[in-house]
DNA sequence: AATCTTTATCGTAATATTGCAATCTGAAAA
DNA sequence: TTTTCAGATTGCAATATTACGATAAAGATT
């Protein structure tokens, strides 16, 4: 046991935990906001800005391109990363869609 | 090493992640999606409705607990599980943030 | 060609997660 | 009070994650 029994939970729950597991990273967090935040996506120098080594940091980079957070490109001797719209608004709206559906039953326990 | 280098990070950037990490499960996610689907909160028969034994359930929903995504008050001898809102809220506005900010800059490169 | 720069990969150690059987706890029912 | 039932906790095995030094790969520069 340790691994996940993924075969168990329908493709759209396994798809948003996939998502939700790649961003449960303090680090990889930080990359998606810097990433924002820059608006020629000249990446690269990600390394610097994050208090992690250069081989951690590219682990994680890999691990939000797995997830399909975010995408690269080469340029010239570096790379070009960036955030993949399609997969964060499918996160964005997943979220939206369950806010809304406990704003409907306003209610109750807890 | 294997221990996360939280104190490197910002307190929200932490807090996020710590949400998602929590989410980063399809488990977690069914959980999640039948405490919403379920009206009243009468909660205990999320074992049956999962392909997990009950303690790793157990597991589950005691860290959806910890990051805050769920609360549970004791009613009689079973207990009452349900959606924390205002966890939901913060994370539902921080991807709504993110999306916002990537639409204005309907850009550019990769 | 030799070197530099940038990023990825390998190998490895430390730690965390997943899953379950067995067991414990505490309230309800008998 | 004994039994029963719902959940939590413990203990353990299998696997995954995190982090980094060392090294490799590949284009750029000299």
């Amino acid at each position: 046991m340790g691994a996940t029994k993924t075969e168990h939970f329908t493709d759209k729950q396994n798809q948003i935990a996939i998502l939700a597991k790649a961003l449960g990273h303090p680090a990889r967090i930080a990359i998606i906001e810097y990433l924002m935040k820059v608006d020629t996506c000249i990446c690269g120098d990600i390394v610097d800005k994050l208090p992690l080594a250069q081989p951690t940091v590219s682990q994680h980079l890999k691990e939000l391109k797995n997830a399909g957070l975010i995408k690269g490109s080469i340029e010239g001797n570096s790379i070009c990363y960036c955030i993949d719209e399609k997969a964060m608004k499918k996160l964005q709206s997943y979220f939206a869609g369950i806010f809304v559906n406990l704003e409907k039953k306003k209610s109750n326990c807890c």
